[in-house]
RNA sequence: GCGGCCGUAGUCUAGCCUGGACAGGAUGCCGGCCCUCCAAGCCGGAGACCCGGGUUCAAAUCCCGGCGGCCGCACCA
């Protein structure tokens, strides 16, 4: 028996959601880079759509776009270079892999800075002290290997040298246009950057379809805020707020696994999540998870992660988890607050200041920064997981119906009689009132309905004999099978008011 | 990147051990027939041995390497 994971890579792959690059053609081409077909790219804009509906316009988010390729400068200032190219040792005997410095620095109680030494001399100091495995005790390393996790590139013709490289995230773009976008846009803190943006790892291991990839698509907030005055903007957002029930595993119940419901009063109470502004974005973060893209609380919960497990950057880091049975808990949110360490790191190493004027004009400020961090890919995954449905008979996607990629199929019920032309007037004016439609006229009609079943559509209309008659046709829903009867005049009206709402089909009947 | 298992049409699979003729089937897909509402039936069609090298008169089959997939470890900034 297939797991729903299995199923939904093949239906993907099938229907053309997405599917691995270049594979078709060219053998070996490397893994973790996905082609999104036409309805998985037409999932992805809508979820786009409804994120900058629902988050960017109303929170009065600006959104920029910055490029995918920086100099490497920017990135020692970011810290990525140090934890990008990290040096790794493997035990021989047991396959542990151990950071050389770490090794070094814990067994030999030496703290001085080992970066300026060579391969050879880290070695040679491994060697010289006889450092073991700490696992297995084994004398036995292989030769220091490099984890360059970041894709350098060499710009400019008369370049060897990388310098510069594909992002890894979309923030340092942010980072270091914070202070321009501030000045164009007479920026007041907070002061809110968005970017929608493909970024790029090395992954050692691509695994999971769209899990885990090399090139994939990430949706940033970057909320820049004057650390002695987080909460005045919020105050009045966060009031109306206050006794939503946050779902948090907190550190101590790591081991439990409980989830605990926590208001966002409580959390501010306890100082559990820090500040007005953060528990705020906490709120609509997964209340946008929950009522927008339609994720069942129950599936959701805000991982705290703990040190060793946090970004180099991250002075509290909150992961937002998805559950499913296949893939357990998985990260589709990453939220992080990093404070200033972002542009303290920027001035330093470019020698620019990157303050700002604090709002009452008597500071000088260098904000700080929270940032929650959407990995797109895997929320498309798990909107396909989660809307999986079967039943012996049928398989269909139970979608939150604005989110499917075709929004409905219209069918001549017969191949004759005039059907298919009535079909396609229906077809075209549906088309014309900006519905994304579908119009089939191969084999049986229920052949039909069971395709777009299977893609998602949430109604069909079919054009019958009694459509000549009186100008109606039927409506008929993806979920129960249930058929209405409407007038063809009021269609448009009836296919948006059940696009945009969790109504039953039974509930359009006048 | 390490270890284990694995790689035949979109998907599932027969053939591989024991080398031999156009690689067989199911489903899906495309065209047609039939058809008054949920994958019916009939006719026709396109579609595959992961890639490279080796052994051999002959390789889907045996050997080597690479790439990819799943699981575990590590990694996930």
């Amino acid at each position: 028996m297939k797991g729903i994971y299995d199923k939904v890579v093949d239906l993907a792959t099938r229907r053309g959601f997405f599917w691995p690059s270049s594979r078709d053609i060219y053998a070996g081409a490397p893994a973790g880079f996905y082609v999104y077909g036409p309805l998985g790219l037409r999932m992805k804009e809508k979820i786009v759509s409804l994120w900058r509906r629902k988050i960017i316009i109303p929170e009065g988010v600006h959104e920029i776009e910055t490029p995918n390729v920086l100099p490497l400068k920017v990135f020692e200032a970011s810290g990525h270079l140090e934890h990008f190219f990290d040096k790794l040792v493997e035990c021989r005997r047991c396959h542990s892999r151990f950071r050389v410095d770490k090794l070094i620095e814990e067994e030999l109680g030496i703290t001085e800075n080992l970066e300026g030494l060579s391969d050879d001399s880290l070695l040679k100091l491994i060697y010289d002290n006889e450092i073991k495995c700490p696992k297995c005790g084994a004398l036995n390393w292989t030769d220091i290997k490099k984890f360059n996790l970041m894709f350098t590139i060499s710009v400019g013709a008369e370049t060897d040298e990388p310098n510069a490289a594909l992002r890894p995230e979309t923030t340092q773009g942010s980072v270091v246009e914070f202070r321009k976008s501030f000045m164009v846009m007479r920026g007041k803190l907070p002061f809110a950057l968005a970017q929608i943006g493909r970024v790029f790892r090395n992954e050692i291991s691509p695994r999971r379809a769209l899990i885990r990839m090399r090139e994939f698509q990430q949706l940033e907030v970057h909320i820049f805020f004057d650390p002695e005055d987080p909460d005045e903007v919020y105050e009045d957002r966060l009031e109306p707020l206050l006794d939503y029930k946050l779902r948090f595993l907190r550190r101590e119940d790591r081991e439990t696994g409980k989830i605990v419901e926590m208001t966002a009063r409580e959390g501010l109470e306890t100082g559990y999540t820090i500040n007005k502004l953060i528990t705020y974005w906490l709120v609509i973060y997964q209340k946008f998870f929950n009522e927008a893209l339609g994720f069942p609380l129950e599936r959701l919960r805000y991982r705290e992660l703990i040190e060793g497990e946090k970004a180099h950057y991250a002075l509290a880091h909150w992961d937002l988890e998805i559950y499913t049975d296949d893939l357990g808990w998985v990260e589709l949110v990453n939220n992080a607050y990093r404070t200033d360490y972002d542009l303290s790191g920027h001035m330093k190493v470019s020698g620019n200041d990157l303050s700002v004027q604090s709002n009452d004009g008597t500071r000088k400020v260098l904000p700080h920064l929270y940032e929650p961090s959407i990995g797109l890919d895997r929320v498309i995954f798990h909107e396909l997981m989660v809307a999986y449905r079967e039943d012996g008979e049928r398989t269909w996607l139970q979608l939150p119906r604005y989110l499917a990629p075709v929004e409905v199929g219209v069918f001549p019920l017969l191949r004759r009689d005039g059907l298919p032309e009535r079909a396609r007037e229906i077809y075209n004016e549906l088309i014309e009132k900006g519905f994304i439609a579908f119009y089939d006229e191969s084999g049986s009609i229920g052949r039909r309905y069971r395709r777009m079943d299977e893609i998602g559509t949430p109604v069909c209309v079919t054009v019958d004999h009694q459509t000549l008659e009186d100008n109606t046709v039927t409506m008929r829903d993806r979920d129960t099978m249930k058929q209405i009867r409407v007038p063809i005049t009021r269609l448009p009206e009836k296919i948006s008011r059940f696009l945009n709402s969790n109504v039953p089909i039974e509930e359009l009947i006048d």
